[in-house]
DNA sequence: GCTATATAGATGTATCTACATATATTAGAT
DNA sequence: ATCTAATATATGTAGATACATCTATATAGC
């Protein structure tokens, strides 16, 4: 669906100013899509990845500030979303022997069985159902990656 | 800022998929931009947004409903945005003489002139902060129309 | 060794989101 | 005219987000 009908309107200052609103929305869709499809596994959108971020490095357990900067969503919680997992027992914490204020976490086998189950669901209905070749997402990533230049 | 930095990884398993993350990172960074440049303005993101959308018909009053299918976030609360709005005195309802289901909603004038100083105050910040020219605007705003064709 | 500063993570809180349900009003069927 | 279904908005609620603050531990300077 084109942006116009998504919303309703036609009157855009500019293209970029249309870019804005469309990134804004395919997010949104995108977002939406794969919470739906987590819903039956009991897991949220931020559970989900950061579940993703630890099978990265699995069986090695990782520290929640690496696991911080790993998300998309800078300012999500991660202690929080870590005792949403852990009380599911989907994932384990311990101390570092290292540096007591560091935690490690670490993925136990009801997590990355769950992991994989969910992937296998979403899988189809987000990165697959994306109308483009590998081509255009290419010029996709190219136009996404200058837009931050400024930061 | 290119997305492998912004989250610490290089290991996408295609074009495609990193363009999903992509998607969502620069959703994220333009909304949580957006909402710090209205902090001092008083407004979240979604109540600037349907003040946008009332200077759309002004003077004409809009329905709620009109509101909602004009948002990106589709599964945004209109009225509750609404009681925050008139809260501030930023807009008015009324009940439709038509329908009497049917609730009217008005920017007052301080509704209408906050919305002009926090565009002011955006606009830098947002759409002209984009590292694009509006050719490749164009291309992005064609790119991203196509990916949801299939919803 | 001791105090000041920095860091890692946890916790507190107001607001927002997503979705279910409730209430009021209108339109439609008989 | 009356009952049923549909529509428009409001309200209730669980969980998530954004951000501030707190606690524990570690590092650095003296």
């Amino acid at each position: 669906m084109k942006l116009e009908q998504a919303i309703q309107t036609s009157k855009f200052s500019s293209d970029k100013h249309k870019a804005v609103l469309n990134i804004l929305y395919r997010a949104w869709m995108v977002k939406t899509t794969i919470s739906r499809e987590l819903r039956p596994f009991g897991l949220s959108h931020e559970q989900y990845n950061v579940l993703r971020i630890l099978k990265g490095s699995y069986p090695q357990a990782m520290r929640v500030k690496d696991i911080a900067i790993r998300l998309i969503e800078k300012s999500s919680n991660v202690p929080r979303i870590i005792d949403k997992l852990e009380d599911k027992k989907l994932v384990q914490r311990l101390v570092s022997p290292e540096d007591n204020r560091e935690t490690l976490i670490n993925l136990t086998t009801a997590g990355s069985k769950l992991l994989e189950a969910s992937t296998r669901s979403i899988q189809p209905n987000t990165i697959q159902s994306l109308q483009l070749t590998e081509k255009e997402a290419a010029v996709l990533n190219r136009l996404l990656d200058k837009i931050g230049a400024g930061e």
